[in-house]
DNA sequence: CTAGTGTATATAGTAACTATATACTCAAGC
DNA sequence: GCTTGAGTATATAGTTACTATATACACTAG
């Protein structure tokens, strides 16, 4: 009264619980890591309901980035502490892994809202706002920099931004003072800034920023940015508005979604006194 | 005046800025996906500072699980639009990422708890514990079933796991009937079911269990389970208890943490009434 | 008894690096 | 000006974890 595979699975059986390739369970079987708990002797593998369990597990710890060869090794050597300490690993592993998650959800999210934005300005328009209070992270101060300096410094801020988990998804902008603007010196910043819309306790280096700006925008390369500041002097004259302590300025459009620099838009917020 | 690099970044230093080999760069250069904006005449690579954003995009890409070819792709055909309906997308991704990684940090924090507590068991103690309510999913009838069709039913009711999300790190155990206990048909069980911590609105097939329970631990092989049956027996006699209608059973150790099945540890909770 | 599906092995190919070998280049110190 | 050591370049091979392909054998249904 038997039937024919009774309560075992077939290579392609287990394959679609597994939900992988049937080539996959052969790989485990040649590698060691899953063997089926029988194979005749034609050479047909017969995995028992029960090895499920151990598949799972396997998956779940290569879905966490272990290698095979390391889960290899736990199954070599399995036991109920040997697993306790690895899953109190992996949970560490895993609570990292998802805040980085949550952290690029953020920045996603950003993005999609930065270039919502973007997308329903006219660039050809100079416009005053009022600007709420923004928090930003600044980097040191780098007037009067050489070039070289001036890429350090870039890099310095870059690398404080990775360690500190500071980068929001918003874009790396610079700030000017008055005086760098009304000199012409047109290649010289005083800070490094990224936006931080929830601002995280213990560091140090913000700034808070509002009132009124003088709001446009240059298209083109960075160099040629004089000319949109010679456009935005006459409108602020036209205003009959004199120029505050500070210039910020942002790309809105640049390498990531433009493939030449004649495309880059940069957003030029001058701070205002009535 | 002019100071050997510049405004540039070599290859090396470009890459210790990526958090990634040299060699790495070089791959993106030659497959086009990230080249220096100079090259000299030499073959020496210059990155520009401002390519460091259009790397960090490419790293959230390819960490969202985007080839490198399909990046590749996106780049050729950069666009405003085009990178907002690629973050949206993503956006979607990213979130159903998240609640993987959610589920699966609940999952090992299930396998932590419930090892730890092994840990502190003695199985070779039989007692009597009043169990709190707990929701149970269950799998369809599995009563008199040949061994295909019992493989088939864990098989549908390990699918249904995985659709419906309820995997929730807690071992399957099965459910005998009194009658069956009792007539010896320790081969035959009644249902499958996963213990959900967080029972989710709106699956059907939840049952609820309290009460007294006898538990006893079996060492060993499934099929000399009779063996254990025949000692609890004896202790409810002992007690003076009658045996209630179901009878829970759960792997303890299995195969994720032992390697001989001499080894598997199976918790016996019988229902009793006083 | 045959057709069609399933299983097996062996081998090659793939993506995205990573390592190694060899040669060239550059900047600093003597 | 020369040497030295670190940095850069190319080319090639190796790695991981599959994935695809080719060929042969097995099993099951009609």
């Amino acid at each position: 009264m038997k039937k024919k595979k009774g309560k075992y699975l077939t290579t392609g059986e287990f394959a679609k619980l597994c939900k992988v390739n049937k080539q996959t369970l052969f790989y485990y079987d040649q590698i060691g890591l899953l063997s089926p708990v029988v194979k005749n002797e034609k050479g047909y593998r017969y995995y028992s309901i029960r090895q499920i369990e151990l598949f799972f597990v396997i998956d779940l710890l290569k879905e966490l980035g272990m290698s095979l060869n390391d889960i290899h090794h736990y199954t070599q050597h399995k036991s109920p502490e040997g697993f306790l300490s690895l899953m109190y690993q992996k949970k560490e592993e895993i609570v990292k892994k998802r805040q980085e998650i949550e952290m690029k959800e953020k920045m996603i999210e950003a993005k999609i809202a930065l270039m919502e934005e973007a997308s329903h300005l006219d660039f050809h328009q100079v416009t005053l706002e009022q600007l709420p209070e923004v928090t930003l992270y600044l980097s040191r101060n780098i007037e009067n920099l050489s070039d070289e300096e001036y890429v350090e410094a870039f890099s310095d801020f870059i690398n404080e931004l990775n360690v500190s988990q500071l980068d929001t998804g918003y874009p790396i902008g610079i700030i000017r003072k008055r005086k760098q603007v009304i000199k012409g010196e047109f290649t010289n910043y005083s800070y490094l800034y990224i936006e931080q819309p929830h601002p995280k306790e213990g560091y140090p280096y913000f700034k808070s920023v509002k009132g009124d700006f003088l709001i446009g925008y240059h298209i083109g390369e960075e160099k040629t940015i004089h000319k949109t500041y010679k456009r935005l002097f006459s409108e602020l004259d036209r205003f009959n508005l004199a120029l505050g302590e500070y210039v910020f300025e942002e790309y809105i459009y640049d390498t990531v979604v433009m493939n030449r620099n004649e495309q880059y838009v940069t957003k030029i917020m001058m701070q205002v006194i009535k």
